[in-house]
Formats: C-alpha cells, sequence, structure tokens
DNA sequence: GTGAAAGCGCTAACAG
DNA sequence: CTGTTAGCGCTTTCAC
C-alpha cells in the first residue's frame, strides 16, 4: 500500500540510489552478490519504479497517442490494431482518444496529449479529411506536430508538411467503377460520405472522372452523400430506388454504407447483383459475411496502422523517414457485382 | 522547440514561479494585472505544464487503462466508446491495451501499467473470463488490485473481491432458450465460443438448465464450442448442417459467429427462420444489417463501459461504492428466429 | 498577494 | 564497482 521508492530499497540494501538504479535499467556494472540481494528485495516489494520520475529527466515517456473519429467504425479498430501490435514491439503503449468528429474534442485531446507529453501522434480523419480545413484547425496542428512528433493517417493538412501514410482512395474507387463499366453499368450511382469530408470527395470525383472517359457521369440525382453508417446507406439507398431514375450500381463510401444498401436494396424485393451491383470499400470483415459477399476496394488496413506507427518511431528517434508512405487498394471481387441487366 | 517551463514564464513576467503555478492552478488569489501578464505569455509561448512532474507531485496521473482481448470485435469498441465517453468527461485519457488473448500480454501490460501510474484500471476477457483461472494470474491481478483500483467488466477472479459490473450472461441465454422453446423447438444447438472460458460455459449452462426443465437438452454432438468469430460460427454450423442430426434451433455464443452460422446456413440452401432459427448474443449493429435480422441479446454494452469508469471514478477518489453492478440483458426478437418447422 | 525553498522519485555525471 | 550530488518541472508549505 504504501508507495515505495528506490530509497526504501536502496536503505533496505545497504546501498546507494545509484546503485538500485543500475541493476533496474542495467546501466553500469553490479557486483553479482549485490545485485542479487537488490533484486530479491525488489521483488518482496514488488517495487516498480515510477515511470512518471523516470520520464522527466529522459524526456521521453514510452507513450504514443493515436487520435480517430470512431472506434465503433470496424475499419478503426483494424487500423488500430496494426498500429497497437507495432507500438508494443517497441515498447509504448497506446493512448486512443475517440473524437465522434468533434473537432473540439480533437482540439481537447491535442492539448492534453501534449501536458502528458506523449512521444508521438498518430492522427485520423476529422479535420485532416476535412476538404477545406479552417485555418485555426490547421494552425493548431501545425503546432502540435512543432512539438510532438505527428504522422497522419489517410488525410491531410495542406501546406503543414506532415509526415503521412495513406492509401491512394482515388486509386481504389477507380479501380471500383472500372470493374463497373467493364460489367456494361452505365447507370452509377455513388452513395454515402460526408461532403465536407475529403475521403468522400477524392472518391466521387474519380469515379467522376473514369465515368467521363466513356462518356458517361454521375448525375447530381445519384450523388447521396450522407454520413458512414449502414443506417445512412439503407436511407440514402432507399431514396434512390424510390426514384425516377434508380441504377443499375453502386459504389458506396465503405462497407457500412454498402451493407445498408445492399440491405434496403433486398428488402426492396431487388436482387443483388442481377438487378442492382454494389461496391464497398475498405473490406472490414463484414464484407464476407453477408449474402451476397461484397466486392469492395480492400485498404490493407492493418498495414496502414503499422507502417504509420514505424514512422512515428523513427521520427521520434530523430532518424530520416520518407515523408510519405502511399499504398495501393486493391478491388477484391465477391458476389455483389454482376454484369449490367438487360 | 525549447522545452519552455514554468521558470521561463516566470522570469519573463518577473514574478516567482509559484504565482505562476497559482494562475495555472487557480489555487490562489493572484492580482488581476499579475494574472493577466502571466496568461498573455503563457500564450504568447503556447506553454503547456508538464503533466508528469505534476503527477509526481500529485500523486495521480488522470491516466486509466482499458485491458481487453480484441478491439477488432465489435462488442468491445462499443464498450471502450461508453467508457472514453465517460472518463473523457472526468478528465481522464485513456490507455488502450489489447491483449489478443495472450495471457502473457496482459501480464506485460498490467506490469507497464503499473510503473506508468495509472490511476485505474478496466479489465475484460482474459484471465477474468476463465473457467479455472490458475492461480499465479490470479494473484498477480489480486497484486494489482493492491495498489491500483481494478473494476473488472463481465468476468470475475474467485476470492479475488473485485469491483465488478457485468451483465447477467446466464439469464440472457435463458431467455433465448426460452424463446425458442415457446416457438416449440425441441432440437437446439449451441454454437461457439472458447470452452475454458466462463462467457461460454455460463451461457452453455443457463441454455441447458432451462431446455432440462422442459425434458430436454443439448446433446454433445450440438455443443459446439470453438471461438467467437465469423469464420468460427460458419465452421461449426457447417458441421451442424451435414451431422446426422441437424437441430431445428441454433444459440450462438455471440452475434459474430451467429452470422456465421446464417452465412453457412443459407449457402446450404436452408432458409432462416423456416428451416433453421438463429440467435446471437451482444447485439452488436451488424445484428440488425444482415438478412434476416438477427434475433439477439442485448447486452447493453455502451452502459457496461460507462457504469465501469463510474465505478473506477468512485474508487479512485475513494468513496464507497457497491462492489458488484449487474445488468440485465434484453432479448430482442427479429427475423432469424420462428416457429419450429413441421 | 507574492516569494523562497523543500521536495515528488528517479537518473546521470562526477568522484572515489 | 559504488556513493554523492545535482537536477527534471512542478506544487506546496511557510514566511513576509
Amino acid at each position: 500500500m504504501t508507495p515505495i521508492t528506490i530509497y526504501d530499497i536502496a536503505k533496505e540494501a545497504n546501498v546507494s540510489v545509484s546503485t538500485v538504479s543500475r541493476v533496474l535499467n542495467d546501466t553500469a556494472p553490479v557486483r553479482a552478490s549485490t545485485r542479487e540481494k537488490i533484486m530479491s528485495i525488489i521483488a518482496k516489494h514488488q517495487f516498480q519504479p515510477n515511470a512518471q520520475a523516470r520520464s522527466l529527466i529522459k524526456k521521453e515517456t514510452g507513450t504514443i497517442a493515436i487520435i480517430l473519429p470512431d472506434i465503433t467504425n470496424p475499419f478503426f479498430p483494424e487500423v488500430f490494431w496494426g498500429a497497437e501490435n507495432e507500438a508494443r514491439g517497441l515498447g509504448y503503449t497506446f493512448f486512443l482518444c475517440n473524437t465522434a468528429g468533434d473537432y473540439n474534442r480533437e482540439s481537447e485531446y491535442l492539448s492534453m496529449l501534449r501536458e502528458k507529453r506523449v512521444d508521438g501522434i498518430i492522427f485520423l480523419g476529422g479535420r485532416i479529411n476535412m476538404q477545406t480545413c479552417p485555418d485555426d484547425m490547421a494552425q493548431e496542428l501545425i503546432d502540435v506536430g512543432k512539438r510532438t512528433p505527428v504522422v497522419l493517417v489517410n488525410g491531410n493538412i495542406a501546406k503543414g508538411g506532415f509526415h503521412r501514410v495513406y492509401t491512394d482512395e482515388g486509386a481504389g474507387a477507380a479501380l471500383a467503377a472500372e470493374h463497373l463499366l467493364e460489367l456494361g453499368h452505365k447507370d452509377i450511382a455513388f452513395v454515402g460520405g460526408l461532403k465536407e469530408l475529403s475521403t468522400t470527395m477524392v472518391k466521387v470525383r474519380a469515379v467522376q472522372k473514369k465515368l467521363r472517359e466513356h462518356g458517361l457521369e454521375i448525375p447530381k440525382d445519384r450523388l447521396l452523400l450522407g454520413s458512414f453508417s449502414i443506417d445512412d446507406g439503407k436511407r440514402e439507398m432507399a431514396k434512390l430506388l424510390e426514384s425516377d431514375n434508380p441504377p443499375t450500381a453502386v459504389i458506396c463510401v465503405n462497407d457500412n454504407t454498402a451493407i445498408g444498401a445492399m440491405k434496403t436494396t433486398i428488402e426492396h424485393g431487388l436482387s443483388i447483383p442481377r438487378d442492382i451491383s454494389i461496391v464497398g470499400f475498405d473490406d472490414t470483415p463484414l464484407a464476407s459475411a453477408v449474402i451476397p459477399e461484397l466486392t469492395t476496394v480492400s485498404q490493407n488496413t492493418y498495414q496502414l496502422g503499422k507502417l504509420a506507427v514505424d514512422k512515428l518511431h523513427e521520427l521520434i528517434n530523430q532518424r530520416q523517414v520518407k515523408k510519405q508512405t502511399v499504398l495501393q487498394p486493391e478491388l477484391i471481387i465477391r458476389q455483389s457485382t454482376g454484369p449490367a441487366p438487360r
């Protein structure tokens, strides 16, 4: 119960604190017998050195943080898992900061993390995904970046000069569009995603571009942005199906919305992919769990987290690192896409 | 870049460090003009006090940890979300420790967290879910508990005297069994879950008990334990369907396995619930996303996390708290269950 | 209202 | 090999 310190150990072993410190950190030779005596006393009291005190001197805390918008969206746990697994091996402990898409919360966390002197920060979603990030929010992150290593995942701050690892989401969306085009689809819709976020618009633009190459486009009434949830997928898809002008294929901003869209489609008595083809994004575990299995763009989510930590680690240790690491997505063709009807 | 301290601020403001400390913590009256001068200097340098140094004195870090087995299983992010949301309001930052079901990793984390002097620990899964937890593992956690407040969620250590919040999983399983019984099912199977874990066996026993009350039972060949993944659900269900003796209803250890089981069932050309009824556990977001929608037992997952933090907070502040908080589960009847065939 | 000084628990020279 | 002695950056008496 009583907080026991290195001094208590030293006294009981009849040595100085520095000797105890030496055995604790193996930082200088200590006579074997002394070492053993000290170790046994440490074990007896279950003594564990106070990391706070050590950090104060060493100017490192062995702690990194990940800021992300929604741990409840299966994409993020997967990233986290890749990051944490790697970080643990490197000796870090992870702060997880869930911002729920609230920019104030991001700011609060940024501030807390500075006070706690984390060794580095991995940032996903939120402001680094905004189409146009307000200057003050951008500046805030840039200021943090001056004092603490930061790695952005799947996002960016214009002119921020940040280190980043990201998936080429545009390329992924183009892959999806191409696949649909090859299947003969001409009436293609896009569903889901906040229109303020670049992760949405990058995909939309890439699809538009690909379609235009074929003399096609997504008309306004087939561009149904919303959010990233299953429910939103249901909602937008319902609008689409009840419109004058339903598509034969839809590209969804992520797997969640795709699954919602599938559900609504089937509930409307349509068959996937016979009547409508649907493609998702992220290849979360759900994609292969639903019926029909979802054709989707794989982001290699685990790697995203792992590589972010690797980069952060190099940064923390002041080593040279490439500013950017780009991951190429891959189209996973499953059962939810097929030839255009008729 | 240069680490700026309270001393730098004091010097620039021509005051002593104690005065700066006072305005930082609002811990004693400071003349308005002095305060303003100090504040402006703080703002100018974007100074943020070093939490490590403060913790050293105050003996609290404003940090709590959650240890859990698999952030990738949708149940846990939900718990985390409830916990984090509550904790943030109370001024804590969260360490997330993913153990991947590895008991060594639990031990490592337990040790790190002690060194980092977290204010409290929330523990899920792993050893607190073992049918019989080896003495050394139990003792390790008990020792941690002597120095750091610990709350166990949905698990226990026999004779550990821990504070706990948990769902009455047995009652939930009984609800599921009862529902199937009322629908006229007599051939009921149980799918998924590690047999070493109490979270599995509590459910199995509750179902057995309920069935016996009706002169029924789950025979050995309809008790297919495995793990908690979608894939395991598929695997076990396949065995069941290909056996001599397929059931008319199956209770799954969680939603993941239920979804896997549904998939396999449908792929075998059977109809749910006409040929087979399936019930899950946890009511994760998936449950209402699949077709047919899954009948499942809701655990009120968010509350589990929230209440754990509340209890931990009380403990940290040395207040009286009930040792146990039990949440009653609820059966959510959707589309995957129906009358027994014939 | 404000300052001086003594630590919090540990590491890191610097002497022996 | 081992002990002494400064701090790390902050809070907190205790005086004034």
